[in-house]
DNA sequence: ATATTTATGCAACTTAATTGCATTCTGCTT
DNA sequence: AAGCAGAATGCAATTAAGTTGCATAAATAT
């Protein structure tokens, strides 16, 4: 994705088009998985601190990354998809972390079940599996 | 349950037998939810901090306790059945959580789905689910 | 009964995240 | 293009969850 459409993607969520919104966008895009809050504060140095975890919350607001708890405590941003609705971005998708390299990973193929409990109301779910990657599954015993 | 069969309890799980693990038992087996760390400091407030969170970390570790990650990052501790293996811990049951009281709920006759993923090992897996209670449902919608 | 091991309480520390406020920047109007 | 209002940024300080080190106290083993 080049700069131009970036600046569509924030305008659409009505935000404002700054320098570190352009390059949080940037590193969401440019990776196969999700992202922590250490890996944007590691790759965007520049920015201050507060200004990353107010652009993250930002996002989230305006539905551009949804908020992936794990049993860390420290959570992963994950890109929503373009269609995705309010409901879906917690009915949604499975999500993985590889206990190895720390990765979490959004499985938009895989969703979550639906489970019927009698008498609650049931408004978001989320189902994170937890395991070794394929790539760290790779690199432990290398195909020849 | 009585204070014997709570020393008995600590004794097979190889704790040492204090009041405060007495306490913190007592607490978990009284209730039908599952306990933060908050829940415990604001009940028993006679214990230190550090000295219930270290109860808790052994309770774990000798597998009486179960911790329950939720989307809000404060973690939620629940009762093992007596019969659960460390396996189960984690592949097992689904877990609630009311977004309104905040009580977390194991949910024994729940469980999280098999999900078979090419090229990756899922160790663990959790299901949780948000939103209203039976009880919180209940004083919203009184019956008559 | 005493020695050994473990648990507790206190203080200090670490890490994640939030808040207040002055300054700077963005997008809009003219 | 200049000016304005509202929003974003950076900095300092703060909150909150959880951990570590160590001296003292308590629990088990001998």
């Amino acid at each position: 994705m080049k700069y131009s459409d970036y600046k569509k993607l924030l305008k659409n969520h009505h935000l404002r088009i700054t320098d570190c919104r352009i390059d949080v966008l940037e590193k969401f895009h440019s990776t196969d998985h999700a992202l922590s809050f250490k890996d944007l504060e590691d790759e965007l140095s520049d920015y201050d601190r507060v200004t990353l975890y107010r652009t993250l919350n930002s996002f989230i607001d305006q539905g551009l990354l949804h908020r992936i708890p794990n049993d860390s405590g420290m959570a992963a941003y994950g890109l929503c998809r373009e269609d995705c609705t309010e409901e879906e971005h917690h009915h949604d998708h499975v999500h993985f972390k590889c206990n190895l390299c720390g990765h979490v990973e959004c499985l938009p193929n895989y969703h979550t079940p639906v489970i019927d409990l009698p008498n609650y109301d049931i408004e978001e779910s989320y189902l994170i599996l937890n395991g070794v990657c394929k790539n760290c599954k790779e690199e432990l015993q290398p195909v020849s």
